[in-house]
This record gives C-alpha cells, structure tokens and sequence, in this order.
RNA sequence: GGUCCGGUAGUUCAGUUGGUUAGAAUGCCAGCCUGUCACGCUGGAGGUCGCGGGUUCGAGUCCCGUCCGGAUCGCCA
C-alpha cells in the first residue's frame, strides 16, 4: 500500500511530485477565478490552489467548498514565488495546484470556529468535542501525552517490568474516597465498585511472582472535581518487589529524567532534591511546593512570644504558630486595601481569621500594626526574613495547620500574581519522611497519610500502638512545579504489622477481616517485602503541555459536576434495567 | 454541603440611573474579484437577553427562586 501523502509534511524537496491529499477544508480565500484553500490533515496545513489554467472543473466545486468539509484532491506540488511564501506555515514555500476534486463529506456550519475555538466557552467545546479535538493546539496536547506514555512504557520495558491489568469490576473499599458502585444482576442486592487505584491487585501481583509490574491505569473517584481532579483519571501505577526505597526512587528519576527528555527534549538533573515533609511544610506551608521561586515561609513564633499584639502571642503561647512571607522589593506594589479585603479574603478561605502586615520603609514599619513591635522584635525578624526597605510582610498567626495552609496559598498567588515564576523551569523534587497517620479531628481518629498499606519505618514500628501519631512513614511523593505528580511507598509485607496498622485506624478485627480478609491471608503465604510508585498520568501531561486544567489533557472529560456534555452522562435509564437490577425506584430531587 | 464569578445574535462580547425599534466584531448567505494566506469590497439574514416568578406605567438592567458552566473551601485513604 503507497505511504499516504500528509499536507503538514510537503516541502519544496517535493516539487513537481504529484500528489493525492485528504483533509479537512480549514479556510477558504475565494478571489473569483482564483481560489485558495488551506487544506489540514493530522500532520498541518498546506495551501491548494485551483484557478481554470490548471482545471476549469476543479475550480467550480472549490467554490462549493466550506469550512471543514472532507475532500481529496490531486495536483501538483510547485514553489511559490518568493513574494508570496507564507512564514507562518510549515509548508509555506510550497503550494499544490489542483487539477482533480472530490468532496467525500459535507459539513454544516460549525458551532464555532476552529481556528478561534481557543476563546469559545468551555461548555460548548465539550458538547462538540470531536470538533474540538481538529484543533492544533489539541491535537499536540495528545500527540504530547501519547510520547510520555510510549517513553515511560520504553523505560519500563527496558527494566523489565510486565504490562499487566487488573478488574475494573473490585470490592468495595469504603475508606478512603468515595466509591463509584456498580449494582449486581447476578447477586441482587450487592454492589461492585469500579476501582480508587489497582492498589490491592499490585500488591497481590508481587505475592504471585511478577517482581516488576506496570500498568497504565484508568481510576474512579466520586468526589467533588477541580481544575486538577476528574471523576475518572489515569494513574501510572507501578510496583516491584525486593527494592528498597532508594532503589525505586532512583529508578523513577531516572524514568522521569528519560520522559522529560523524549517529549520535551529538557535536560532535568538527578537525583531530584528531597525535603522531609516537615521540612515542606515549614518552609512552604504545602506538602507539593512549588521551588521555582522563594518566598519561603518563616517561621517567627519565638520572636514574637511577648508580642503585645495578641494575634501574635496567643497562638504563640498555645501550640500555634506564626510565621511571615516576605514579598521582596514589592511593598509598593500593594495598596492597603488590597491587603486588607483581597488577600485577607483570600486566606480567609484557608480558615485565617486576618492577614497582618507590614511594609518596610527607611529601616522601619510602617501600618497599622508597626506600632506593636518592640526594637528587638523587629530587628530579630529583620535578621531572619532578610528585611530591607521596600519588603512587604504578611503574617500568618494561628494553629500550624492554618498558618502552612494560608501562608502557603498565599505565597503561591502573590507569586503568580506578580509573575514571579520562571514558566520554563520543571523542578521535580522527592517530599520524604511523611508520618503514617494524622488525626482526623471532625472523626476523633486516625487516618491514613497514604493509605493503609504504606509500611513504617522500621524503628518507629512499636509506636504505632502505643503513640501512632510520632510513626514515621516509609513513604515518598514525587512533586513537580507545585503539583503532586505521584506518590508511593513500601507495603506492608507483615501481617502483623498490617494487623496493628488496621488497629490504629480503629478497624475493628472483624472490619478488617472482612474488608481485607483477602490481602491479610495472602500475607500469611509468602510474600516479599515490595512497594512502588503512582503517577497521575493526566497531571503530567497537564504540566507538560502547558495546561491550567485537565480537562485539556482528556480526550473526553467531565464537567465540574461530572456530567458529560457530549453524550449526556450520566443519565436516566429504563424501569427495564432497573428491575433486572432488582432497584425498585430512585427519588430524583424535584425539579429535574 | 459552603463561598465567589459568569449565562445577551452561530461565536466572542458591549449594553449607562429601569425608558424609543437590543448593538459591535466575527461567522453565515448572496453578488463582485487571478496571488490570497485573519484576502478585500458591496448588500442581506440572524435574538426565548438561560428558565420561572415578583416589583414597576415600563425590566437585558432591580428582587426571589431555579438550571447550566467555571473557580475554590470542605472532600479527594
């Protein structure tokens, strides 16, 4: 069969080839005995010409012709005239002048345009997607996700692990997040649900044999969606056995390092920074902090103990904690206002009850609250925060947990508000030392900081019972530009420690022998020490294509209340179905 | 579940303090045009102002409710 010719791909090395094209019409020029379509296919774009010199008839259906209708053509390939050479175009220096067409496919007339699509509402697009997806701009964000998939699956099967699947259709595990659930014909009344993560099947692969195992894999969530979060996403799920942690992060560097340099041809150094989580949270107030510019948050709790100023010595005194950010050189770029209604309402939303601030000018504070500062309070904080005229501090006083949170969020927006990322950097760094469990306060217990398979360290192994709180785990993420791109872990490997680990939860014996009865007998069969890695495959894409949500990086996604606008899902279905599934009847809310 | 933003020609938007026949650009349709590449010129068609209710002599504009889209907090082991 003759290699199909591609229009993106015709240069002036092809002149005077005859050649067939199919392709979509892109744009019509129509100057009456002269006519010029942009005709695209997958590859680009190639200007076709047609006027009576080269064929009367040919002209006659190119004035038919309108914006995406499928057509195949042949002519010839010529060099334009130099005046008339297009920069803009890959092919400008060539043109195809046309002696036969046939239209294979008419359209209608779109309900936007593709070449403005980039402007239109995103509700539309994604009622039309499949027009949608024409676009360039789409088609290299896939072309983009199927390099890292190809490039990580190379890696991958160069270090011999096995691409294999797991069901779709699993058990219920109702820690964690919610579940998606599929209701039984077979077994009324009982209820599949579609996977969180091939987590437990991993796990149980390695107690079979299979040392490395890879899959590229789609997982279910019924939450509440983000910019960043869709209701089905894919994870790049990875697991191997008898590695220690070092040696499954050096791998994954070393895998990410290869992608980076196959889709972005970007040179990223290994072994990637790590920061303790402890560490993460103090200077950046986030467990995923983005490295590409400082702000770092300082801590000043000591400092201010005495403070005069309550909203510093309260929280001080009780267990809290404040720190400051210091927006460097641009205290001028803040009125009063702003700070006291935009940015306070801003961390207002990460449960700050204010945001206190100071500027520095002439070697003093200045604003509403200077005057609570004593000489050796503001000339320790000077020293600390490296303090000059023209800084801008804003203090964050209150329980650790709302001091990381807002200060944290608020470093994050003050930077992207005053363009102080550098958008062509890619920092990917390790956040290590994660506790294994933190304490649900709203649930009066603990919760798992991973899930309840990641191992402890192995010293803190006896605190899980008696003082779970100080138990360190074996447990890794990898982050890149403020973006949690995946985490794992060492499993538990023991059933002992598995049991004790269910028990700090507060599973009951009988809880976790039901949930979990399966992965706790396959323990007591031999099992080898193993753990591995997950990456949000959308995510990566998201960051490598430049995208500001992942809606872009799907080829079909669901809105922010996860319905599909193309096909209408989710929807009602027949009294038929619903028998056969023995469901009775389901109450819609009114007004549906 | 909460908070905030948005919904007006096919599309992107404007629409003043509530006041005549709701505008612009682009697209679309028709005519003209042999070097355009955002082609140009002339003309034309095109509106459930998301939906429902209320206030008013009068509502795109004000109020209430509701639906849809987006951002975000909670949530996401």
């Amino acid at each position: 069969m003759p290699k199909r010719q591609h229009a993106g791909e015709l240069r002036e090395a092809n002149v005077n080839e005859t050649v067939t094209l199919k392709g979509w019409v892109h744009r019509r020029r129509d100057l009456g005995e002269l006519i010029f379509i942009d005709l695209r296919d997958q590859s680009g774009i190639v200007q076709l010409v047609f006027n009576p010199d080269y064929s009367k008839e040919a002209l006659e259906i190119a004035e038919s012709l309108r914006s995406e209708y499928v057509i195949e053509v042949e002519g010839k390939v010529i060099e334009r005239d130099a005046e008339t050479v297009n920069p803009n175009l890959d092919t400008g220096h060539i043109e195809v002048t046309i002696s036969t067409i046939q239209v294979i496919s008419k359209s209608k007339n779109l309900p936007f345009l593709i070449h403005e699509a980039q402007d239109v509402s995103e509700d539309l697009r994604l009622k039309y997607r499949y027009i949608d997806l024409r676009r360039e701009d789409m088609q290299r964000t896939f072309q983009i996700r199927h390099k890292i998939t190809k490039s990580i699956r190379h890696f991958l099967d160069n270090h011999d692990f096995l691409e294999m699947e797991t069901p779709i259709l699993t058990k219920s595990t109702p820690e964690g997040a919610r579940d998606y659930l599929v209701p039984s014909r077979v077994h009324t009344g009982d209820f599949y649900a579609l996977p969180q993560s091939p987590q437990l099947f991993k796990q149980l692969l390695m107690m079979s044999g299979f040392e490395r195992y890879y899959q590229i894999a789609r997982c279910f969530r019924d939450e509440d969606l983000r910019a960043d979060r869709q209701p089905e996403f894919t994870q790049i799920d990875i697991e191997t056995a008898f590695l220690s942690s070092e040696d499954i992060m050096k791998m994954m560097e070393e895998m990410l390092q290869q992608m980076m340099k196959d889709v972005l041809d970007k040179d990223v150094a290994t072994p990637f920074p790590r920061l303790s989580y402890d560490e993460a949270m103090e200077r950046y107030g986030s467990d995923k902090p983005d490295t590409r510019f400082g702000m770092e948050l300082i801590t000043v709790t000591d400092i201010l103990k005495d403070s005069s100023f309550k909203v510093f010595s309260g929280p001080a005194n009780s267990g809290g904690k404040v720190a400051l950010i210091n927006v460097k050189g641009n205290a001028d770029q803040f009125k009063r206002k702003d700070i006291d209604k935009d940015l306070t309402e801003y961390v207002a939303t990460y449960g700050a009850k204010g945001l206190a601030w100071v500027k520095v000018a002439d070697g003093d504070m200045t604003g509403p609250i200077a005057k609570f500062f004593s000489e050796e309070e503001k000339a320790a904080i000077y020293e600390r925060a490296d303090v000059e005229d023209g800084d801008l501090l804003l203090f964050g006083a209150d329980k650790s947990k709302v001091v990381h949170d807002s200060l944290g969020a608020l470093r994050q927006k003050i930077a992207h508000d005053l363009d102080l990322i550098d958008d062509s950097l890619f920092n990917f760094l390790w956040v290590v030392d994660w506790p294994l469990l933190e304490y649900d306060e709203e649930a009066k217990r603990y919760t798992p900081a991973h899930h309840p398979f990641t191992s402890p360290v192995a010293e803190d192994l006896e605190k899980l019972t008696t003082n779970p709180k100080a138990v360190r785990a074996n447990a890794y993420d990898v982050v890149l530009n403020g973006y949690e791109l995946g985490g794992g872990s060492l499993r538990i490997y023991d059933k002992q420690v598995q049991e004790d680990m269910f028990e700090a939860l507060g599973f009951t014996k009988e809880a976790s022998e039901e949930q979990f009865g399966f992965l706790l007998d396959a323990l007591e069969y031999g099992a080898p020490p193993h753990g591995g890695v997950a990456f949000g495959l959308d995510r990566i894409v998201m960051l490598l294509a430049n995208k500001s949500n992942i809606r872009d990086t799907i080829l079909f996604p669901k809105t922010a209340s996860a319905s599909d606008l193309l096909t209408d899902a989710p929807s009602e279905v027949s009294k038929k179905q619903l028998e056969e599934l023995s469901i009775r009847s389901i109450q819609k809310p009114k007004g549906e």
